[in-house]
DNA sequence: TAAAAATACTCCATAGGTATTTTAT
DNA sequence: ATAAAATACCTATGGAGTATTTTTA
């Protein structure tokens, strides 16, 4: 069987058309180059060099065969090129997953320090909610995703932080004149994300119901559902991380009596083979959350 | 070391997605490419797939590697395909070297049934004086040579044939009325070729000569010699294919009473590694003259 | 529980070594 | 006489095997 070995002894042969100095070349001895390019040309059925003791000259059919050889050995070249320049697991592309409810308000602060600490490691963003990022994780079309969901046993999870609930309440409602808000006092007119979004049943959980009072009333972003909330449709929960992000809403925001929150989790497949890259994002968040007071 | 196995069963394992069929695509076992596939990726440094039991998926790295592996292993299969072409030693080209005073008359003789016994076979036709062409042939610029003379030790040489040589008078020479020449009456008007040309010495040699009488008086091309003779310059000899094809020219042709002949030889290197190839030469070159009486 | 990858071990083919011979300059 | 390739022979690495275990869907 052809190796790869065996075509870099043609080609130092080929190169040197000495066989001493070719095994040099080679850092193996004369006689084991001399058996291997042999064995090679009998494996080829074909002369590569005519030799004498005292001359080395490559045939017509070596040069033809030279030239393969050559191309194979500078693919394999560039191939462990390639490879040594993947081994760092801080480098190279990373796409990650950040549900809607989170990721306008969470990656600001974290892509500039991401950038700093690792510049080789891209970020590939991807915005979408739980149940697609965890399909896209298992079918490795992201590679980690920032949730607020544990997720199944399959994949892995790490607790990056608990953000607080707060409650948003429109100036004119009743409520607006506590110092602080009781979940279950929201239950009556509370409004929620559309399905899907992992925030619409941890608000409704929070507030002890099942379902929304306003019925198929659901918005699909949280911008719009403040929208909601200062038109004095409702009221609503909003996490901690959007309401640094109000503008200029006159929206009125309540810490909660009952202190509900959710877990910001980093997920990622059992088998993702970057385990340096999941500690990055995690100390990167971490970072981020320790210099931001909710 | 990684080898062109690796390599693969690599590609096998990216194209299957699964080891057990890879492995089958192989021809080996399961556990037998598992164990190479995870020592090509140690030697790499890189994760290649994300596996689990029942799951197997390429990682970016992997996909960018994976590249120049099957680049690699396209070239290593056209070098086998080259090779394959290149083990019949009745194929490809033929570099093949002719002396000036046999090329014109012999090399119209073989080259077609030349080509139709060997099709494969190309003949690179070069004609030039016979030290060029025993350099040429020492330097692997020619394969073969057809020449007169007996080459030295280093080079090999297979007799073809004996070509006698004729005696070429004009009509008015004092000896065109002879049946038949003695070479030693010519050694008066002898004309002979330029320096370098084996029949010069030849054609002096047999006529008991060490150099011309007519000095430097020397032409470059039996043509030449035999207009000079036509013109009533002096006699010479030529070779008898040569005499085959004089033309309309009015001169004389008389065998020679001592058969003064010189004999066609075939030489090649020792190291030739094609020997079949010189055997076909041999036999079409035989066969030609066999069917055709000097 | 069934399928698939990983692990444990055994074996032998061969790449590579050293010592020597052959051969051509 | 010398330099270089070929040959002879030995060793040990590791590629490939079978049997088994582990794991997860």
């Amino acid at each position: 069987m052809m190796t790869l070995q065996d075509l870099r002894y043609f080609a130092a042969v080929a190169e040197q058309l000495h066989f001493g100095r070719a095994a040099a070349m080679c850092h193996v001895s004369q006689p084991t180059l001399s058996g291997q390019l042999r064995r090679l040309e009998e494996d080829l059925g074909v002369t590569l060099f005519e030799r004498s003791n005292r001359h080395v000259a490559i045939t017509p059919a070596g040069e033809r065969i030279l030239e393969h050889a050559r191309k194979a050995l500078e693919e394999v070249s560039l191939l462990e090129a390639v490879a040594l320049a993947s081994r760092d697991q801080l480098a190279g592309p990373l796409r990650l997953g950040v549900i809607p409810t989170l990721a306008p308000y969470l990656i600001p602060l974290i892509l500039g320090p991401l950038r700093e600490a690792y510049p080789q490691m891209t970020i590939e963003l991807w915005e979408d909610l739980t149940h697609s990022l965890l399909g896209l994780l298992r079918t490795q079309r992201l590679d980690v995703a920032l949730i607020a969901t544990e997720p199944e046993e399959d994949l892995t999870a790490i607790p990056l932080f608990a953000e607080p609930f707060l409650a948003a309440l429109s100036p004119a409602h009743r409520l607006a004149g506590a110092e602080i808000v009781n979940e279950a006092d929201l239950a009556g007119d509370v409004l929620v994300l559309a399905d899907g979004h992992c925030m619409a049943v941890q608000t409704l959980s929070a507030c002890g119901r099942k379902n929304s009072p306003r019925g198929s009333f659901r918005a699909s972003s949280l911008e719009t559902l403040l929208n909601l909330v200062e038109a004095g449709y409702g009221s609503t929960l909003i996490p901690g991380l959007a309401a640094r992000a109000l503008g200029g809403r006159k929206v009125i925001l309540r810490p909660l009596a009952g202190g509900s929150s959710r877990t910001i989790r980093l997920a990622s497949r059992q088998t993702f083979p970057r385990p340096k890259a999941l500690r990055a994002i995690e100390g990167i968040v971490r970072s981020a959350m320790s210099s931001c007071r909710l």
